[in-house]
DNA sequence: AAGTGGTCTAGACCACTCT
DNA sequence: GAGTGGTCTAGACCACTTG
């Protein structure tokens, strides 16, 4: 059929599906495509670009296996909102009566909001340059007005610059749907290192526990649309009241 | 074209690659097609059916991402051999120096092996009948001589009938691959859940650690190809050394 | 009723693996 | 070269959601 001029971009040994799906991911990644909105018709796509249905449905299928966009039978084609529900306290249990199935809101308090300079294994991590910048954020996790997590966060600068001003009272509980309001940055992934070890006393005394209590430690990277980590966390809590499930394949 | 009798089953309400790939899984989870093993191809499947070629397609695909087949290019389909290398050792760091990314060759060293009656609880998690029996099975793992984990693990039992009478010596070190082998089990998908308590004193100084060592207990439920759990394991190590990685989503 | 994604067909041709 | 899975087409029709 008629070949439009530099749309059709036959490839070198990548399927077409392949190289329409990177097209598209650009457009999502780039927000031309905005984060919770509607995409056009896998109709018009595959005739935008001058394929079949079912290799626009090929490419589709690959972004949505990705995790960057949601099909609904019916209504249409979406980009992700990403990891809006993803709760720390999804993997602690508290209370004792509290089994899973519940989230109980935590609350959270904002203890400092700072620019620094990133250490080096932090500037590799956040790839950024030696010495980058980033917003550092404490603070910490209640309920029922109890102390039961403390988080330090590790924010890349020049994208988390709309927070380096927000005032501490104005944060959110869920830190992941304020990133995508307030900094358009989609939270679609996330990676949890665990380990068990010791407080330092004034973290002991923050969470209202003894000196000497054993805590959990999770270390978390975090992934935007790009797939660029955006994010360092690191949780502690009372390794006896902690809790986490994992799926193997 | 010509309709074969009771073959083509046409459905009510569900799609014809979900039929087909329901009627396969069927001949995988029986052992017809063994594991391991390669399936007649696609072409001789679709024709077989009675479908198309890309229906077919869609079918093999969905058993594919159930991590039941896997297709290899230009070669076939096969019936996956299960989770034959994921070792518990894997979330584990031991001897400060290694770092991820080495396997360095656990031993173990059975304890224990003895057919009893499952809890309650157990008998619920195994799809049992109340105080039916299971095996239980107690060993140490061991790297360079030195026990690092303790584990018990309860099988169900008319499926491990086979190790019910295994002498002690003959347990491999891997159980995923020797429950293929000597009972035709395949372990296909495992759900861990992660919690930090205290050591009982003979598990302390059966892992030669001090009667108060912080420990770890990861308490491990492995499901079969049909989706049935068979194993029930708890492990237990030092939480010093502890590391668990885990991606969300 | 219009618009969306989901299912299905009956081919053609390509890329990879094995012998 | 024979056999396998991977890509792609150009349709038709069905199922679901929304006005």
């Amino acid at each position: 059929m008629g070949a439009s001029p530099g749309l059709l971009v036959p490839a070198e040994g990548v399927a077409r599906w392949a190289l329409l799906a990177q097209r598209w991911r650009e457009r999502i990644v780039g927000g031309d495509w905005p984060a919770g909105e509607a995409i056009p018709p896998e109709s018009e796509l595959a005739h935008e670009a001058g394929v079949a249905l079912g290799t626009a449905r090929q490419a589709l299928a690959t972004l949505v296996s990705e995790g960057l966009l949601e099909r609904i039978h019916g209504r249409g084609t979406f980009v992700t909102r990403g990891l809006a529900q993803a709760s720390m306290l999804r993997f602690f249990r508290f209370g004792r009566a509290g089994e899973a199935g519940d989230t109980p809101v935590p609350r959270s308090r904002i203890l400092e909001r700072r620019a620094v300079r990133a250490s080096a294994e932090q500037a590799r991590r956040l790839g950024l340059a030696a010495h980058g910048r980033v917003l550092r954020v404490r603070r910490v996790r209640q309920l029922d007005g109890r102390p039961v997590l403390l988080e330090t966060l590790w924010l890349a600068l020049p994208a988390f610059d709309a927070l380096a001003t927000l005032a501490p009272a104005d944060w959110d509980d869920l830190l992941y749907p304020m990133y995508s309001r307030r900094c358009r940055v989609t939270i679609v992934r996330a990676a949890d290192e665990l380990s068990f070890g010791a407080l330092e006393p004034a973290q002991a005394e923050a969470l209202g526990l003894a000196a000497d209590a054993p805590a959990v430690r999770v270390e978390r990277e975090a992934f935007d649309l790009a797939g660029r980590c955006v994010e360092l966390r690191t949780t502690l809590g009372d390794a006896r009241e902690f809790r986490y499930r994992a799926e193997i394949r």
